[in-house]
RNA sequence: GCCCGGAUGGUGGAAUGGUAGACACGAAGGACUUAAAAUCCUUUGGCUUCACGGCUGUGCGGGUUCAAGUCCCGCUUCGGGUACCA
């Protein structure tokens, strides 16, 4: 009988499904094993064979564990949500739902066909709203929740609440987007919005205004990791920073301990390593930088802004703007003062003259603005608003305009022109409440930073840097503030105003990957001075785009001497340079490297760097110029996506707040809309869905029925949230989740797939624990990778699962290249020629299909047949044939070297197929692949297969197998353990042959070693496996059989055969008894005629003997 | 720039410091066959020799060792990751 693959492979495929071979069940007496593949996204161009590498890898070890006797978890799903299918529908129209079931039909099928042990009852997809209401619900646990510092752990935000309450935020250490600082009776006298503002500060999952990715190809914000030299990594389209409010994740709260995590598992080098930089911890101080005094006197301090004039608030003199605003601004403050509105002239009569008890005044400049009435001393701002103030432009105007003048301190409330007209009195009472709840400006009130809430420490007198070189204080020249810094409005004065204006105009317009290709020197002074804390000299301050906004406080100091981006910068700009280290030459470059000894610093002089650094941040913090601060380059996830195909968030807005939709009302199921595209008025999809709004249930209903079934935008939902009243209705939010939201935690919900009261049972949980095996590509090492250790780490927090990491050990799976083939067309002619005749013509290269070559002869007819265009091709030929060239790229369809693992399939079955994947090559390294060497496996399992049947014979015998054939078995049996717990699967293949040709050449038939040997091949080879193991005469299925263990007794060899070398090279073999002594080996070598000849009478000087091994004469 | 991997025949690759090139592809020759496919046998790093054999050989240059593809130092080069991260 043949070796029939198709018949055998459907058999047993059968069977198994039949009889659920798969199925896992939790089982108390067997120890688990979780072997788990990166999240498949099911892509429309189905699987190359590139693709099921990793997924052969875990399914042989999957396979292997259980015969090992575990209880082995191996489950398969769909990262469902994204990107392409989504473009895709804005294309064609049609619905990502569709097209997405539509691949994952597709991928099924073709994983089918490859013969995996995947229990398919544990099928999960991110899309079905059964598993996104656990994504939505991991959402609603952060947003409940804030990180504290000092137990490094993730904590209910009621908590938060009760000890704002009693103390404010004395002595708290908790992750904070801004550090706020405000006393219990600051937080008490707030409104619920401004309380709810306060806590987003502090939320995992947080609302915040933030510099974000944003890509207008794809209409959407994305995270870091997103992009890659300022293009998405998805589609590659340029990106360009924006400021927007966005959801976020607190992941950089979880920085040091993510850091941690990383020496307790076992991961590759290099992912560990790759991990290590994205987080980027650094070790160093934050130093302040004070403003320099000599500037707010005499001439400069007309000239600077408010920041020096609060620094001597003993003069009367408020210059609230600048020179440059002043001037632009003043004539029309006059005209509006001459022509007042009614309202504004009967709340001027009440305000004028101090009658409120404060000096009032009307339409002041203030920065680049004109408030209608302003009270200076304790900066308070009352607006009133006319009819156009209800536009949606102007409302954005008008926040970007409180946010300004926030940050410069000011108090802003708002009346209408009704209120004034209509209760004059009430609205003057509520002034003189705001007055009296601000201490003066002159006091320096904390509070007041509480209240602007978007400014921290300082207000501008004080610039705070990060810096990892302490040590090099005493060169620091200059400092640079980063474009987008908020200090650099401040620190500008009017005679830099324009070119700063200018600059930061310029800079704006830069995307940034024009930015990181052209790395000109640019910048600005800002016009201002500060002073070095350490040594006092006066240093001017700079702004420039090589400081990043994003890291540390958005400024530094620079220390051109010893940095070289500071070196570029002073060399352009003509900045001093003071080298800091004895004997270093800094006429050319910089000297970055942390050596040497140091100079020109005063109480540091003499100490190597080292030292210097250790006792300059000491020095620091003993005087208080600063701190010592671990920084973070790891930012905050952004959590919001202006798209379609994604998690709704489980949100809805109440005066412009967020609040989360009950528990109990989840899934909030993905609305339907008429189209894939933003709204007219700019907002993300979701805006076009109708009635997407919360409405809150009347109070008798309390909220008891059960969660809504169909669609959210047929009606409305039904919460019982104490905020609503009958009747109001609330927008919900309309961004969707990333991607990396649904594949951050999926590995928990296989453990209890189908649960529909938690994403994971404790029992499940703790019997599965977490993944003992990840395989998948380095591509997601800094996403997916980080997300899902963070996610994990905070449901950890929250005692909702028993291990801290999610995934103990990983593998990389190395990337499958194609191997394109070329065919040489002669110019202008469409005659082709053979490669190795190319060079006698002028030829142009063509890539051919690879399908339709082998061995890289080309299969002439398929060519012309292959595209009209060669229909009437000729051919120059080389005995008769037409050889291609190749060349080693990535496996695309535009290079025409795209292998369909179905065809594969097809021709040579599954079993070959597994076994050439893992033949090609090291399972982490990437290589060619290239369809001609599967003829080697495909002859293996052949002559396999002919060990048991000669034609139509059953060859298969119980006689007694010899030490020989012990021997060639158990030397297998160790081999492939070794190999397989090492993942070395290539080098198993090869024993397999080795084996089975041994077997082959002694014609070796026996069932005690056939038995094994099937056993040993079922990971690898499963089904012709499974069929040899029932001709073997078992009706059990061979996934439950022993896997055969290595008897040290048949390897033993009564003889050794010795190499003979002298000064290391080997002359000849010397067979001896392998239990001879090392004396006796010496002795019977030496007597040995063709050691006499090769001596060649020499007296040798050593004799080394490695028994068992070699012998080495040294002459 | 920095970090991490590689570099071994025509090709994919093997080798706990101990016979470099296992295993496989390809190629060449042969057997079976009317023929082809399939299968089986032999050869196959390079140079040299009729042959026995000899010389040489793991990107390059040094070193450690009785012995180096393997360990150490310095380069070349190709991948991958990352980047004005202070």
């Amino acid at each position: 009988m043949e070796y029939n693959f198709r018949e055998i492979e459907q058999k047993w495929q059968a069977y198994w499904k039949k009889n659920s071979t798969y199925k896992t069940e939790i089982d108390q007496n067997k120890p688990k094993y979780y072997v788990l593949d990166m999240f498949p996204y099911p892509s429309g161009a189905g699987l190359h064979v590139g693709h099921p590498l990793g997924y052969i890898a875990s399914d042989i070890f999957s396979r292997y564990k259980r015969l090992q006797g575990y209880n082995v978890l191996h489950p398969m799903g769909y990262d469902a949500f994204g990107l392409p299918a989504e473009q895709y529908a804005i294309q064609t129209g049609q619905h990502p739902a569709v097209t997405t079931k539509k691949n994952i039909a597709r991928y099924r099928e073709q994983l089918d066909k490859i013969g995996f042990c995947y229990d398919w009852d544990r099928e999960i997809r991110t899309c079905e709203p059964d598993y996104y209401k656990w994504t939505q619900w991991a959402f609603i646990q952060m947003f409940n929740s804030y990180f504290c510092n000092d137990a490094q752990q993730a904590r209910p935000i009621a908590e938060l609440i009760e000890v704002f309450e009693l103390q404010g935020t004395k002595d708290l250490n908790i992750a904070c987007t801004v550090d706020l600082q405000f006393n219990a009776e600051d937080w008490k006298s707030k409104t619920e919005k401004e309380q709810q503002e306060i806590l987003l500060n502090y939320r995992i999952a947080y609302l915040a205004d933030l510099r974000v990715n944003w890509c207008p190809a794809l209409g959407t914000v994305l995270a870091n990791d997103e992009v890659s030299e300022g293009v998405s990594v998805r589609g590659g389209h340029p990106v360009e920073q924006r400021f927007m409010r966005q959801w976020s994740l607190r992941v950089s709260a979880y920085a040091q301990r993510l850091l941690d995590g990383l020496n307790t598992i076992e991961w590759t080098d290099s992912l560990t390593e790759t991990q290590k930089n994205w987080i980027g911890r650094s070790e160093g101080a934050e130093i302040k930088f004070h403003l320099s005094p000599t500037l707010s006197k005499g001439e400069g301090a007309e000239q600077n802004t408010i920041l020096s004039q609060s620094k001597r608030d003993k003069k009367p003199d408020f210059f609230t703007t600048n020179k440059l605003d002043w001037s632009l601004l003043h004539d029309h403050a006059k005209a509006m003062r001459s022509e007042p509105t009614e309202a504004e002239s009967i709340l001027w009569e009440m305000l004028r003259g101090n009658k409120t008890g404060y000096k009032f005044r009307r339409q002041h400049q203030i920065d680049r603005f004109i408030p209608d009435f302003v009270c200076l001393e304790k900066k308070l701002i009352v607006e009133i608003d006319g009819e156009y103030h209800l536009s949606d432009e102007q409302i954005e105007l008008d926040e970007a305009r409180t946010d300004i003048l926030e940050e410069l301190g000011y108090k802003i409330i708002r009346f209408s022109n009704e209120d004034v007209k209509s209760v004059p009195h009430f609205v003057v009472e509520k002034i003189k409440g705001e007055l009296s709840k601000i201490e003066s400006s002159s006091e320096k009130a904390s509070v007041q930073k509480a209240v602007s809430l978007s400014f921290g420490e300082g207000q501008g007198e004080v610039i705070e840097v990060f810096t990892t070189r302490a040590d090099t204080i005493y060169g620091v020249t200059f400092m640079v503030l980063a474009p987008e810094s908020k200090l650099v409005k401040q620190l500008t004065t009017s005679e830099q105003a324009k070119e700063v204006e200018n600059y930061l105009e310029a800079t704006k317009k830069r995307t940034e990957r024009e930015r990181l290709a052209d790395r000109r020197v640019t910048g600005v002074f800002s016009g201002s001075y500060a002073i070095n804390p350490v040594s006092g000299t006066e240093i001017p301050i700079w702004i420039s785009d090589y400081v990043l906004a994003g890291y540390g406080t958005g400024a530094i100091m620079a220390v051109p001497a010893h940095d070289s981006r500071d070196y570029a910068f002073a060399k352009y700009f003509n900045l001093p340079i003071i080298p800091l280290i004895e004997g270093c030459d800094v006429s050319e470059e910089s000297l970055d490297a942390k050596e040497g000894i140091m100079m020109n610093s005063g109480f540091l002089n003499g100490l190597t760097v080292k030292e210097a650094i250790a006792k300059a941040k000491e020095y620091i913090a003993e005087k208080k110029l600063g701190r010592v601060k671990v920084n973070f380059r790891l930012r905050d996830a952004i959590f919001s996506r202006q798209r379609y195909w994604g998690e709704p968030f489980p949100v809805y807005y109440k005066e412009g707040m967020p609040y989360m939709l009950d528990e109990s009302r989840l899934p909030l199921k993905l609305p339907e809309v008429d189209k894939f595209l933003p709204t007219e008025k700019g907002e993300p999809p979701l805006g076009r869905a109708k009635n997407w709004v919360y409405l809150p249930p009347a109070p008798s209903e309390g909220g008891g029925e059960s969660s809504n079934s169909t669609l959210q935008n047929d009606n409305a939902l039904h919460s019982p949230s104490p905020l609503g009243r009958a009747g109001e209705r609330f927008p919900l939010e309309l961004c969707t989740m990333p991607g990396f939201a649904g594949s951050s935690a999926y590995y928990l919900r296989y453990m209890d797939p189908k649960n529909d009261k938690a994403l994971v049972s404790p029992a499940a949980n703790k019997y599965w624990r977490n993944v003992d095996l990840y395989i998948g590509g380095t591509e997601h090492a800094t996403g997916h990778l980080i997300y899902s250790r963070f996610w994990n780490k905070f449901l950890f927090d929250l005692g909702l699962v028993c291990e801290d990491e999610p995934f103990k050990k990983l593998i990389n799976q190395g990337m499958i290249q194609g191997r394109s083939n070329f065919v040489y067309r002669i110019k202008d002619t469409n005659t082709f020629v053979s490669l190795n005749l190319k060079n006698q013509y002028e030829t142009t290269e063509i890539h051919v299909d690879v399908n339709i070559v082998s061995n890289d002869i080309l299969d002439i007819e398929k060519f012309k047949n292959w595209n009209p265009e060669y229909k009437s091709a000729e051919f120059i030929l080389e005995d008769g044939k037409y050889h291609c060239g190749w060349a080693v790229e990535k496996m695309s369809k535009s290079m025409y070297n795209v292998v369909n693992p179905d065809d594969i399939v097809e021709k040579y079955g599954a079993d070959t197929l597994r076994l050439y994947e893992m033949f090609l090559g090291p399972l982490e390294q990437s290589k060619p692949w290239d369809t001609n060497g599967i003829d080697g496996v495909h002859r293996f399992l052949k002559r396999l297969w002919s060990l048991f049947y000669k034609e139509n014979t059953l060859l298969v015998n119980d006689e007694k197998p010899t030490a020989e054939e012990l021997k060639i078995l158990h030397k297998t049996i160790k081999k492939i353990i070794f190999d397989i717990e090492n993942f070395s699967y290539n080098t198993s293949v090869s024993a397999f042959m080795i084996c089975v040709n041994e077997l082959f050449t002694l014609k070796c038939s026996k069932r005690e070693i056939l038995e094994p040997l099937s056993i040993l091949l079922a990971p690898f080879a499963p089904h012709i496996a499974e069929e040899l193991y029932h001709l073997l005469g078992n009706s059990e299925t061979v996934c439950d059989a022993i896997f055969p263990i290595c008897n040290e007794e048949y390897l033993k060899e009564s003889a050794v055969k010795y190499p003979i070398s002298f000064n290391g090279k080997v002359r000849f073999m010397l067979e001896l008894p392998a239990d001879m002594s090392k004396e006796n080996v010496e002795k019977t070598v030496m007597t040995n005629e063709q050691t006499t000849k090769y001596l060649e009478g020499k007296l040798p000087k050593k004799i080394i003997v490695v028994l068992g091994k070699i012998v080495n004469i040294v002459l």
